[in-house]
DNA sequence: TTGCTCGGTTAGTGAGCGTTAACCTCGCCA
DNA sequence: TGGCGAGGTTAACGCTCACTAACCGAGCAA
């Protein structure tokens, strides 16, 4: 565990203001002039550390879906040593998730919000980790819950990131006593639901609900008179 | 229960493809020519319904926190009269917002995605429908489970939005079935995380997880050191 | 017909912004 | 001392893009 204590160097000053940047205001809503001003230089002095403004974003985006996915694999890992059980690695795997969320929200946040800002190579190098990472979890949940059949598991994992992930949006002052709590809350809550997903598999009871509420602006079907580009 | 079969307006046309196209490239990563585009009229054809781009945005933001919030009272004015229990009331409330997220998946990830680019009145208002739908929300939750103290049920509720609102990162192809397996998932997912919210919260068994893993590009403090990928 | 509004069109403008060019100044090594 | 690379600076360029100006044709009422 080296948790480094000297001082960081300056890309990492960049990156780091960067990504709080971006993930305040989004990748097109900041200029270089301001993420230079961020670290004391002014806006083209950061072209001796980058190549250009989609590099810093780059690199914080593989960045992050590296170490999700290596963190993830090191606590499988320790947990077989260890000898644990599913549960406890499960438990592992979401602590670490929830370290993350935590600790570098902003990451978290630009790591689903501006993917498609990327050049085509580097947003299939993220999607392939972040794949490896689901894939990691999908394993540990059906050793967990065995009746949970692989793509219910695969979309529980998809929809409890969602619900980690959400804790930029609670950051909003006094929500939580403290970061303590909060991580504990968020465990309990990410294991119920997956232990609900598991538990009522059979189909049933809900499912029933409210009529399709007539949407105002329907989107997604597509079809409607809505003009050209039927196809594509 | 109006569920509209008429054809929809122009203005409704617009508004419809560019939440599509906000929700697939950013708000700054789509031009006024592209939205003109996909209605088949072509750029500046669209000041003639709308004031301007920003415009377009806000009306969507606030008619999609507006219709959540509407939607979620009458559940309960529904629940109310019909006598419903609280359980079934939070079954009501849930499977509605499922519908939302289903449905107009490209709204939901716009409304949390591009709330900052408002104007200050427009983000005040979106802002306050948001809370109000959020109190809806932890009224009944706390019906629901009395023992859960309201800072948590509130988190919570935060958290299941985040978990409900995941629907757009599991569009991938082949992930589910089809529509009624995904809303009974993610119902049984919303179900499962409160009760668990509660079960546990005397605090207790989790909390001691793996150690903060020491993040490259702390942010959130400012203070910090921080490596790049130290360890491995 | 005349004339007015509604909803389009194309051309142009002006601002913002990413990026480059040219220059400067330290600290360091031979 | 001389050179040189690392890391800044300011000025300027060029492109994108929201928005405006000016014009136009269909429908329609008087």
């Amino acid at each position: 565990m080296s948790t480094r204590t000297d001082a960081p160097t300056r890309r990492e000053q960049i990156l780091g203001q960067a990504a709080r940047l971006f993930a305040e205001r989004g990748f097109h809503g900041v200029g270089v002039d301001e993420i230079g001003a961020a670290v004391g230089i002014s806006g083209p002095g950061l072209y001796r550390h980058f190549a250009g403004k989609d590099a810093m974003l780059a690199e914080l985006l593989v960045g992050i879906s590296e170490r999700l996915y290596s963190g993830g694999r090191r606590c499988m890992a320790e947990a077989g040593e260890a000898g644990l059980a599913p549960g406890a690695t499960l438990d592992a795997l979401i602590g670490r998730h929830i370290d993350f969320a935590l600790d570098d929200r902003a990451l978290i946040t630009l790591h689903d919000r501006e993917l498609d800002r990327l050049r085509d190579s580097d947003r299939k190098l993220v999607r392939q980790l972040q794949r490896q990472y689901v894939e990691l979890w999908v394993g540990v949940v059906r050793q967990v819950h065995p009746e949970l059949p692989e793509k219910e598991a695969r979309a529980s994992v998809h929809a409890v990131f969602g619900l980690l992930n959400s804790t930029p949006h609670l950051s909003r002052p006094s929500s939580l006593p403290d970061r303590d709590a909060a991580a504990a809350l968020l465990h309990r809550l990410a294991r119920g639901a997956l232990a609900a997903a598991a538990g009522g598999a059979g189909g049933g009871a809900y499912g029933a609900e409210g009529a399709p509420a007539g949407g105002v602006y329907r989107v997604d079907g597509g079809t409607a008179g809505a003009g050209p580009r039927a196809e594509d």
